[in-house]
DNA sequence: GATATGGAGCAAAACGTTTTACTTAAAAGC
DNA sequence: GCTTTTAAGTAAAACGTTTTGCTCCATATC
């Protein structure tokens, strides 16, 4: 209950709380003899700076907010993890908040991130909840965008890239000899959804076919097995099944490939199938999943290193938008 | 950069900050017309409510601490969410520490915690760091254990039966006709494995087996698919292949399925495979997998719903030490 | 020997809330 | 018609740090 403060460690020490403080954020300009007498007093009384004394008078805290849409999927998973070890590794703390996709939640989670003053934000947005992070922006907090490429060149962005990954999926689709394709995603107004899509149709335009005959879309409501194996479900219920298709990502993949099994459908024998992000399970599921694969756990790392760059030296800070490529992962579904 | 204060709003509607405070606070406390004025004034000038001010004065936060072992495994990320969501539906934020299992790392989560003055902890314990708990709750800070059942009736935790699953997943492999059985588990100082241990050489007992002719164990270092993989490249390798397996966790038995599957051997023809956890992916592998499944989201849930009663009603608070019970789930590789 | 130059530490003023004790005015009690 | 109670709001003192001058003292400079 007692919560011991500097004032006490001082007394201990013979020093004034000031000097205490000194020993704790600029050590170097306090004399050894003293330091370690401060040190060793800190120790005796087990004290604990207090976080929120501390970022109240000094303007900022030492934690950072993550803001992804779907913790349950292992790539966004991994993202975090990178970011986790990132910032820990700097001291500082992660402020967790899962949307779910959805945009109040995303908007409820700012505004948590902004009450807490945390020293800066990364986001996978959401919706188009970008205007909520300019106003972030002007209360001082900064903000990096993940897995979303930045449109303006004022703040960083850390992404992969979605058109070729799109390209890279449905090229390797067509050179195994797919004629009909489906394209599982989710909403379109998902950016990454949609410019898989892009990608896919200029693989199309570039092998010569038809968009319009070769590409079905199937949009589903959310992005997981469930919705996956829903699709699958459709598709064989409506008697029409493509030679081949694209899952927007794996977690959808992974809920195709067991509804067409479910079916009696064989991969890859009657459908090429592949998805997307490459992850962990994708190689150890009923038949192995093509994939591609993203650095996702780099994703999270290079994110957070890029924002605590911009709060530690705003003044030589230069913006980034960093641009990874995606890697084709060829396994037995696509084979 | 220009953080708005409460004082500017109070200003604004014409009231002082205490009233300002009031509002934010307990609104019964004051008249209907001057609340709407400042909640007006609020909203024009755009405030948020500075978290470290208020926990500062107040002596509390809005936050909760979570430390888990290992946030790649879907079986934490499912219960991270549980907490979250909760966490969130209170407005309460969530910290969250990763310890990778180790020791060191979730002492420095710890020592986050207490700078940041949660308002409670979350953890499932990676090593014996139970005395630093102890510390917490010196501070005032509540701790909750989570899949970690407490030995003291003065704290809350929330755990799920191993015992009774090890037991569970032994016996289903003996009904089903196993001889010898290998149990492959992470390093048997974490409880977890140590239990189903236990729970496993029950069932043999009460089948009236000798522990020592039909169980092997197989330690590993790691908990995931890696080290899965590398046990059945270990047992392949040494020849001495059981006729089935039985594995602490999905990670490792997905790995273990990977192994075996690549060295030729059938599952379940070969050998019997189960897992514990039941994680999604456990349902989409190769051989469908049999598994011991947990309530893992309502154990996240259930924690968080207990430690932020415990800190909100700190007297009529009752610690409750909750044990849900596993449940058994058959799928191809034990058929 | 007087004067600059620094090094080391101190005192005190913030930071933005919450809370306690107090004032004022109006309603209630008799 | 006086006192008592209640309601509504205020002023000011915290909470535990960080930071900005400032003082003091020793060393270097001329």
């Amino acid at each position: 209950m007692s919560s011991v403060s500097i004032k006490e460690v001082a007394a201990r020490a013979g020093v004034s709380p000031g000097t205490v403080s000194n020993v704790l954020n600029r050590p170097e300009k306090v004399a050894e003899s003293t330091r370690s007498r401060v040190e060793e007093a800190i120790r005796e009384l087990g004290f604990v700076r207090h976080g929120s004394a501390s970022s109240l008078r000094a303007g900022h805290s030492r934690t950072v907010g993550l803001s992804v849409i779907d913790i349950g999927n292992p790539f966004f998973t991994d993202v975090a993890a990178g970011v986790e070890e990132a910032a820990s590794e700097r001291g500082y703390a992660v402020i967790l908040g899962n949307s779910s996709g959805d945009r109040l939640k995303e908007e409820r989670n700012l505004l948590v991130f902004a009450e807490q003053r945390v020293r800066g934000v990364l986001i996978t947005p959401a919706g188009g909840s970008l205007a909520k992070l300019d106003q972030l922006r002007e209360r001082g907090i900064n903000v990096v965008l993940v897995d979303h490429p930045a449109e303006r060149a004022d703040q960083c962005s850390v992404a992969v890239n979605d058109i070729t990954g799109g390209f890279l999926a449905v090229s390797h689709l067509l050179a195994a000899g797919a004629d009909r394709i489906a394209y599982v995603t989710g909403p379109l107004t998902i950016r990454q959804c949609s410019d898989r899509l892009t990608g896919a149709e200029r693989a199309l335009a570039a092998a010569g076919r038809d968009p319009g005959q070769t590409l079905e879309e199937v949009a589903m409501n959310a992005m997981n097995a469930r919705s996956g194996q829903q699709a699958a479900e459709k598709l064989v219920a409506e008697g029409r099944l493509p030679d081949a298709v694209f899952c927007a990502n794996d977690l959808l993949a992974l809920g195709m490939l067991r509804g067409l099994l479910h079916a009696g459908v064989r991969v890859p024998r009657d459908v090429l199938l592949i998805g997307y992000d490459d992850i962990d399970f994708a190689s150890a599921s009923a038949v192995s999943l093509s994939s591609i694969r993203q650095p996702t756990h780099r994703l999270g790392r290079v994110a957070t290193e890029l924002l605590l760059d911009e709060c530690d030296n705003p003044e030589s800070h230069a913006h980034q938008q960093v641009m990874f490529q995606p890697e084709l992962i060829v396994r037995e579904s696509t084979r």
